[in-house]
DNA sequence: CTGTTAGCGCCTTCAA
DNA sequence: TTGAAGGCGCTAACAG
């Protein structure tokens, strides 16, 4: 009898092929300074035997886990889990796994999981901030020998490089999109107010209405449906209505297409509405809707990529905040997608 | 200086405190036996080290992982990142780490998935299997001592358990609320033919048109919109055409609805439509589209508690196929939810 | 080409 | 309440 469910070791493959350890290892190690013959036992005995290295001895050698970690506020999310899967080929091109973990944008969980991932010494991390302005993460990180990289959300004061949209000038581009439609009320739209995404592209819209020398009108208290439908109801029926709605994301846009639906508000001849993120549907809708698109899958490789060259070229790796080689921060331009929503006359599909 | 950008061990921390190791082990697993200032001491040096244990060490003494693997076609599939959001919750309940592997459906790389996750001894695996009459899959798993669950689709053959919607049932019921509306010629639409639960939406629905004495008219062709178009155009353009689609899954039913704006063909006035799998906006959509809604969360979270209950009772858990205890096979009933799309007058939202 | 051996970091007897 | 020592499975010298 062997040891009760549990996993063939090497030294029960070298024992059972009639060789030393060190040459099962050879042979799973690519069989190099094997002679055939004995390739072929060992191999047999391995197939046999059903034997898997225990990565966790190979760890303990000094060998790289092979493992990155993920850090989302939720996989649910559509955006994050197309990132995730992008991260996840380039990981797995690299022969990596991805350990994920959710932090629902909450730092005392985030830092929960950057412990537990740093247990289990992940090669690498690549995570959404729940906050930009988080200085003792910043410096948890820089202090940590673990490569970093973050994306959606940079993290300030930190020598960790960060791949996000250009959510600014996304949204300079949609509100003045708007403005060309002689829209003059135009109503900024969301909720998530601590997010970096939100504060820059609220920073984009406010910028656009200033340059058009119109209000800027912000409400970010949607939550969900209920408080949507209540502050659209709360700006649509008082006596100076907005013309048009700025969608900060996604659930915004759609709530407030619903909301308008159910009102009976015409869009976009009564408003005019763009959302910001893509989504399923915006163009079989009618009116089809307008949009912001992030570049979501280069935003999920480029992060991973840029973690796997710091991985291997572990020469810059160790910059600290303060040397003259700044962090990489990558900013993706996004693309305005011209619908119908906005008021624009294009052909339907 | 220190060892280069690596990680302080428990040996270090013991020195710097001027401990033995043992007392630094005792106080990382919870200090017990260890006096009131020896413990300050060494969780001062811990806190400033920034020592985290190394997990690989402990693995290597025959602790659990404390990861689960999770294997799913695609994480940017709703369906799918739904279950794995509700699958990690569980198993960060359990104080564990979720692995996450893509499969594409292939086989291959399925396979290829498992060994990665042996070599990493999670201490569980769940998974979608690519195909469910598997049978080197199944033997594999059964030798195999990690506990194992499939969801979203069983595997024949083997001692592993299973958590799945009844795909059959919602299929049948689907298409009979068509069949009560008056249709006749009822088309169902889709395509990947392989996977389990098509196969079961597909025999629901045949059931359900062979008790009404129908024909059914059965096109698995759909893989992109194009492919959608082709099809639909073929059906609705012959001198036969049908009055009424069931589409197989969440892609085959919005393209169907694309299709059929883009051709101005009524729903549900010229064509009923249900599809299965509900979708953010389905209700949105004019008309509402009415669908076969699976408990995605449910299968998610039952499959992970079910894969914890084998890991904490590990009696029952090497039960070979063939004992009398049969592996669990658990099957969650689905809802039709109905809308405006198979003709129901149902109030809009 | 092949085998022996010494750890990697931690936990767990066993003594003190 | 503490510490010393062995070994988990593997790899990398270092012999042969």
């Amino acid at each position: 009898m062997k040891k009760q469910s549990s996993h063939a070791t090497l030294t029960d493959v070298a024992r059972a092929a009639g060789v030393g350890t060190t040459t099962v290892s050879r042979v799973i190690n690519g069989g190099e300074r094997v002679s055939q013959e004995t390739l072929a036992r060992v191999q047999a005995v391995i197939e046999e035997l059903g034997y898997q290295p225990n990565q966790a001895a190979r760890i303990l050698k000094g060998e790289r886990t092979r493992t990155i970690g993920l850090i989302v506020p939720s996989i649910a999310d559509p955006f994050f889990s197309i990132v995730a899967e992008a991260a996840q080929e380039i990981a797995r091109a690299h022969e990596s796994l991805l350990i994920l973990t959710v932090s629902n944008n909450d730092p005392t969980v985030e830092l929960e999981n950057l412990n537990v991932l740093t247990r289990h010494r992940t090669d690498g991390l690549l995570f959404a901030p729940a906050h930009s302005e988080n200085r003792s993460l910043a410096n948890m990180l820089d202090k940590l020998s673990t490569p970093s990289v973050t994306f959606d959300r940079p993290l300030y004061d930190s020598a960790v490089p960060s791949v996000v949209s250009n959510n600014y000038k996304g949204a300079k581009d949609a509100t003045q999109h708007l403005i060309m439609h002689g829209c003059k009320r135009i109503l900024c739209l969301g909720g998530e107010i601590d997010l970096y995404t939100i504060k820059e592209r609220i920073r984009g819209y406010k910028e656009a209405v200033k340059q058009a020398r119109l209000d800027a009108i912000v409400d970010t208290s949607i939550r969900d449906y209920e408080s949507a439908k209540a502050a659209i109801e709360s700006h649509f029926y008082s006596s100076n209505p907005p013309d048009a709605v700025f969608g900060l994301k996604n659930l915004a846009t759609i709530y407030a297409c619903e909301v308008f639906q159910k009102l009976n508000i015409n869009v976009p001849k009564k408003v005019a509405l763009v959302g910001f993120d893509d989504f399923e549907l915006a163009a079989t809708l009618r009116p089809s809707i307008s949009v912001v698109r992030q570049p979501i899958v280069d935003i999920g490789r480029i992060a991973a990529e840029l973690l796997f060259n710091q991985l291997l070229n572990p020469k810059r790796a160790k910059q600290s905040y303060g040397d003259q080689a700044k962090p990489q921060h990558i900013k993706l331009e996004t693309q305005l997608v011209l619908r119908n929503s906005c008021g624009c006359k294009i052909g339907t599909n």
